[in-house]
DNA sequence: CCTTAGTCCTGCATGC
DNA sequence: TGCATGCAGGACTAAG
């Protein structure tokens, strides 16, 4: 599912293939996907051009003329490519045709991605936190928030911090050896910190290894992530942790599969029953 | 303040 | 082979 990274990438790709571009015919196969009415959407970009394309969180942004904004949300499966293939043409949910007549396809197999206009005199995601880019904004945002909450449940709390999904939540926590069970107020300055370089540094390595694939995130020219070859615990269930060979455990947290290693990342005192709890609840059979 | 469960969705894995 | 079940989860919402 693209977080981060993969936003980022896509938003790369995008940039030199369609800025300048000028929308000339969109349809909508699947109308829901956009937020606005489909004849207002479509009303509203015919004929602007493209001149930026950002990213800011999970959220695609393309700046048009007369400071109109689109955001794309890709959720868990959409992408955006030029090219699809055979198989994603039953999912095709937007299509972009541009004035040179080339065309932009939106792809999402489970219809979750979402597209948005922001007129100029609406602020853009006025309820996104700080992108979990830096130390010092990651630290900032996560020290003295007095929250019982787990840690994991305030770093996907887009609110707090801005890109951070499952994938990279659970692996920035296994490296700073923090257990995502943990209260918030309850992990120390020291680890906090810690936490606080290693989130952005695995956000940049996966950006630098082009996002994880593990099933559906696909590049703009259709091709995989390369991140996934580097986890330390998501979606390894079972394997030998990589720092101490214990076997990954997946507990459930806010309903979301949550992987680490319990030598590396130790509950905190008083944990443990909880913990038994929602692992049976998490994964019924493993 | 917080947590839990439900909603949206389809493909895929599992079990009989 | 086929059919039913349940799981994956980002963001949002309602209920407790």
């Amino acid at each position: 599912m693209p977080e981060l990274p993969e936003v980022e990438t896509i938003a790369r790709e995008l940039r030199p293939l369609i800025v300048g571009k000028t929308f000339r015919k969109i349809t909508l196969p699947w109308p829901r996907t956009v937020e606005d009415g489909q004849k207002e959407f479509q009303a509203a970009l015919i004929d602007k051009k493209i001149t930026r394309i950002d990213r800011r969180g999970k959220y695609l942004c393309f700046y048009l003329e007369d400071e109109l904004r689109l955001t794309i949300h890709l959720r868990m499966t959409g992408k955006l490519v030029f090219e699809p293939e055979e198989k994603d043409k039953k999912h095709i949910r937007v299509v972009f045709e541009f004035s040179d007549r080339s065309v932009l396809y939106f792809v999402d197999i489970r219809k979750f991605g979402r597209m948005k206009l922001w007129p100029k005199t609406e602020p853009l995601l006025p309820h996104l936190g700080p992108d979990a880019l830096e130390e010092n904004t990651v630290f900032r945002a996560l020290v003295n928030r007095e929250s019982r909450r787990p840690i994991k449940t305030l770093l996907l709390d887009q609110e707090v911090l801005a890109g951070v999904g499952n994938i990279y939540a659970d692996e920035a926590l296994f490296m700073a050896g923090i257990h995502p069970l943990t209260p918030a107020l309850r992990v120390s300055k020291q680890r906090l910190r810690k936490l606080s370089r290693h989130l952005p540094e695995i956000l940049k390595k996966a950006i630098e290894n082009n996002g994880t694939t593990i099933s559906d995130y696909r590049r703009t020219g259709r091709l995989k992530g390369e991140h996934q070859f580097f986890l330390n615990v998501y979606g390894r269930t079972g394997e030998p942790c990589n720092k101490c060979k214990t076997p990954v455990v997946r507990i459930c947290i806010n309903n979301r599969g949550s992987h680490f290693c319990p030598e590396c990342q130790p509950a905190p005192a008083g944990m443990k029953a909880a913990t038994k709890a929602r692992r049976r609840k998490g994964t019924p059979g493993v």
